[in-house]
DNA sequence: TAACCAACCGAATGATCGGTCGGTTTTTTT
DNA sequence: AAAAAAACCGACCGATCATTCGGTTGGTTA
């Protein structure tokens, strides 16, 4: 692996981890091994070193949505939500330092003052919210799913979903076992009566 | 108003502003005009001035609670759920600071070191996550309510409110309409069919 | 081979930080 | 009023921080 994205790669987990300030180039600079001036080299300071490592934050969990969502073209609109439901879950899971980052409050206050923060974290919270709306928007055209508002139900169907992802990170409380009535949740949302 | 108070005032905005490690003792010397000196007079260090911080942060959350609570003695399961979920979206607005105190990441990697932090905000959502229960319980009693696991119902109601207050708090979207939808939401969450 | 250039190095720098300390002022107690 | 205690002050200190800079290396091109 190359220098420079051994440097992205220890720079998503501390900042992750520590956040901005707690994140030390001269700590950066002892996990990889590069020196200091190596990493001023790649990156014009640590400002553009974290909106590098949100661009590939962006791409990977963009990635692996679109990937997910060629494979469920054939389902109902409630199935597909509830897919993507528990595949963000699972992602949650498998890119923890990503997800823990855009938990973090300092990107979104980055984004006060740099358009291109700002720029990042609008595409990712787009994407993810219009794919609950595209399925919210399917199951009501199979009947699957009974709602007023798509847009509005997505939004607060995303706060439900990654709230409990937040409960499961901090661990004041076992929510571990929350995934189940998490989907129960979910359902009675999205359909009506019964 | 003492030192002392004027101190808490000024630290309890610049920590849920600015984060731990972004909140200078000599801009807090500034802004209330006490000298750093006097600020360790006060509290031993940056970390217990932090600790008394959230203690107030805890008082006034569950005197909020409190109060609400004696209030709402005679009503039905869900309406009192239905109220407390208002009354959370209430203070959120009003309590800004606090609330997003709670929001921010490291109170909760404190908790891991601290073990007085991690008492105070046991404290906060137990008290908050019992309140939640505490009218589940009396749906189910009076069959205006209708779940399966009251706590874990409860956990994810919370999770669904937070989670739709965090998306406020950080503007990416405008979700300050979305209210009308969250009530929705938790209705069809808490009762079964219709 | 000579010239070039991007990758890389790490000591040095100036700013900023949390925390200390010796002292003065204000309040309370006796 | 005298003494004791608590509140308050701000210059100072050592540590740490992001960033700079002069220089080395190794591969590519002319």
């Amino acid at each position: 692996m190359s220098k420079r994205n051994a440097i992205l790669a220890s720079a998503t987990r501390l900042f992750s981890r520590n956040g901005f300030q707690g994140t030390a180039m001269a700590e950066l600079s002892a996990i990889t091994g590069a020196a200091t001036g190596t990493i001023f080299h790649h990156f014009k300071n640590k400002e553009d070193l974290f909106l590098n490592v949100l661009n590939d934050v962006k791409q990977s969990i963009l990635d692996q949505f679109d990937r997910h969502q060629q494979t469920r073209r054939d389902q109902k609109g409630l199935e597909m939500v509830e897919g993507v439901v528990t595949f963000y879950l699972h992602l949650a899971g498998t890119m923890e330092d990503q997800f823990l980052l855009l938990h973090r409050h300092f990107p979104f206050k980055m984004a006060e003052t740099s358009p291109v923060c700002r720029s990042h974290l609008e595409s990712i919270y787009t994407c993810l919210l219009d794919i609950f709306e595209e399925g919210i928007q399917k199951g009501l055209q199979d009947g699957s799913v009974a709602v007023d508002s798509p847009r509005k139900t997505a939004m607060v169907l995303f706060a439900m979903v990654d709230g409990i992802v937040r409960l499961n990170t901090y661990r004041v409380y076992d929510a571990g076992a929350l995934y189940d009535s998490l989907m129960v949740a979910c359902r009675r949302l999205l359909t009506k009566g019964r």
